[in-house]
DNA sequence: CAGCATGACTGAAGCGCTTCAGACACGCCA
DNA sequence: TGGCGTGTCTGAAGCGCTTCAGTCATGCTG
């Protein structure tokens, strides 16, 4: 204990190496920063000097707060880690914001949500970081009013736009009704459906017409519109396709949900999910139920993860371009961060691809 | 642009709210960090008129600068995003982390890794967080220099000791030999194993003797030492044990890797492998080739993640405790920015889960 | 040789906050 | 009445760094 703080209070700082080299602090500084400032000759003695006296370069705090910038880019998150990464979609997209950021020499800071539906709105306060970035989270969330009151730059992804803010999503709406209509076309016409959280209560379970209405999280509500309108416009009454919500997208809830759903009278022919970790559980279902997919029942999925295309059978389902959307959400909030102004939205395509999960009704 | 930068210069701070108000700087800070210190009055009276302002609070690099603490712990991870999050178990511990930290109000830095096997040491000197987790980088990786430079505290996940730093991991060496004897005594006797990156080069295909020598991550070197020694001691050589290396840890790399494993001649009645996934891979393989698990060939994982309970059949493996891993290794960062030793590293716990893709030999 | 551009380095003013040793007024006890 | 504890609030010294307007030789031009 004494002994790291006395580390900790001994650590060289730029002037302890300034004085030892016998010259300005500004000028260490330099040998950091602007090479071009000084000659060759001194700043290798400086360097030398530095690493002799264990000086690890500019304490980053420090710097970030004499240049007003960390180097940072928070994400935000509508769930705990656990629940997150499950999606498998969702360290698809990750994974583009992170290769976008740090090929800039940004970080990324985790900031995980709760029950509420995002982060708590004090650590967002506290969070380092100069921009953010909000991943599906509900309508009004208060982490984004906590954001907009430090006045930091914010772009989200799958969700409304805020004023001020950059925004990428997906047209959500239109695939859901992709694969609704591939269904009709197949002639089904008993549906069931699997979405992921309405609202970020925690809660699984059938869903009453009640609930389906003032969905805060855009994405369940765009995708379970798309199925429902898509019906409705077929004829398929709204009121007789049974809806099941599970809290989160993971497989194992995904099971739970199907089971619910293949027991329904009539039982339905075809199961629209709202992710395709939805649509495995789906499959898993009616395997402990001795149905068999496509004939007995079709199945269709929304992402197009990787596994998609190695379920048993491979999953019919709708493609979003998920590395896309990291990649491009990294480039808005590195623009935002150059002082650059929101564009106007793009909303990236989807598409259906038929995989061997869905069959034409017998 | 300009509009930007006005924003931002307008920016109140304490002082502008001090001065407002009519206080010392230093009363608004109590407000916000000290209740105690203040008349309930005039701290409510602050608060309203850092409101009208705009005032966010303290800004939280400012505060980190004065405190010498930043509220955040690092993640250092051995590869990018996209390859890490493939792996469920990395998911799983990052949340057992995550949750530890967060309840103690910190954030969590990511610093994913590059073709080096660990993040750059750039960026690890100047992320902004008080304590550094590594999470199974290849030993001697660069970052780690990096930290040991910024005499920032360290503690490593799934790593040998370093000389200062904390550490906590499972007994890979044990699990492996548990799962080896399991099959042993099941009467197999043609093996085949399939493990993960051995170095960070990004190569897959077979192992040679030569590349078995000096494995860096000291995960693939124990759990591949496990299996190979404990058919040695049985009389199996190693030499007729046919090894390949999947550059990461998914399913898709298991698939290829597993392919070639179950086309040797003779063909193995038991795959080992590394990973879960990289035997949900090889369920594919098997299922490519028109060969049947168990009858076939058997097949075991490592990590016991959720999805091996539901796997077609359900596989064999090697159970760790994942989440506690992950929640131990924030108790201990915590610990070491409270200023506490580092603790005698401790082994977690592995054993053997016996499901379906296991059989005797016929 | 005056005049001037150039390169190398420095001084000092911040960046926005925390903290700690007081200062001050007030009421209380002896 | 004097002394003292208490509750409030303040002044000023940092935290470690960047940056910008200079200063000072030095060498080059005309």
């Amino acid at each position: 204990m004494l002994s790291v703080d006395s580390d900790r209070r001994r650590r060289p700082t730029l002037d302890t190496v300034a004085a030892a080299v016998g010259v300005s602090r500004a000028t260490v500084s330099n040998a950091y920063n602007r090479p071009d400032q000084l000659s060759s000759s001194l700043r290798e003695r400086i360097l030398e000097t530095a690493r002799s006296l264990g000086y690890a370069g500019p304490d980053p705090v420090a710097r970030s707060l004499a240049t007003r910038s960390s180097a940072a880019v928070g994400f935000m998150l509508p769930q705990g880690l656990s629940g997150a990464f499950s999606d498998p979609a969702l360290s698809i997209v990750l994974d583009g914001l992170a290769s976008t950021v740090d090929g800039h020499d940004h970080v990324l800071v985790l900031l995980p949500g709760d029950a509420t539906g995002g982060p708590r709105p004090s650590i967002v306060t506290r969070a380092q970081a100069d921009v953010m970035v909000a991943y599906s989270l509900p309508d009004s969330a208060p982490a984004l009013d906590a954001v907009a009151a430090r006045g930091l730059p914010l772009v989200v992804i799958d969700q409304p736009v805020l004023p001020g803010s950059a925004r990428v999503e997906v047209q959500d709406f239109l695939g859901a009704s992709l694969a609704a209509s591939f269904l009709l076309d197949q002639g089904h016409s008993r549906f069931g459906i699997l979405t992921f959280a309405l609202r970020p209560d925690g809660v699984s379970g059938p869903v009453s017409a009640d609930r389906r209405s003032a969905v805060p999280f855009r994405v369940s509500r765009d995708r379970l519109g798309g199925y429902l309108d898509t019906l409705a416009k077929a004829g398929v009454e709204p009121d007789n396709v049974p809806v099941w919500e599970a809290r989160g997208s993971d497989r194992e809830l995904g099971r739970l949900g199907a089971r619910w759903l293949l027991t329904r009278t009539p039982r339905p022919s075809a199961l629209l999910c709202a992710s395709d970790q939805l649509a495995f559980g789906c499959l898993q279902a009616a395997r402990d139920l001795g149905l068999s997919v496509p004939s007995d029942v079709s199945v269709v999925g929304f992402d197009d993860v990787p596994e998609a295309a190695y379920s048993d059978p491979p999953l019919t389902t709708v493609r979003q371009p998920l590395a896309e959307k990291g990649r491009r959400a990294g480039e808005l909030a590195l623009k935002l961060l150059a002082g650059g102004r929101p564009p106007r939205p793009t909303r990236l395509d989807v598409s259906l691809v038929q995989r061997a999960s869905t069959a034409p009704r017998t």
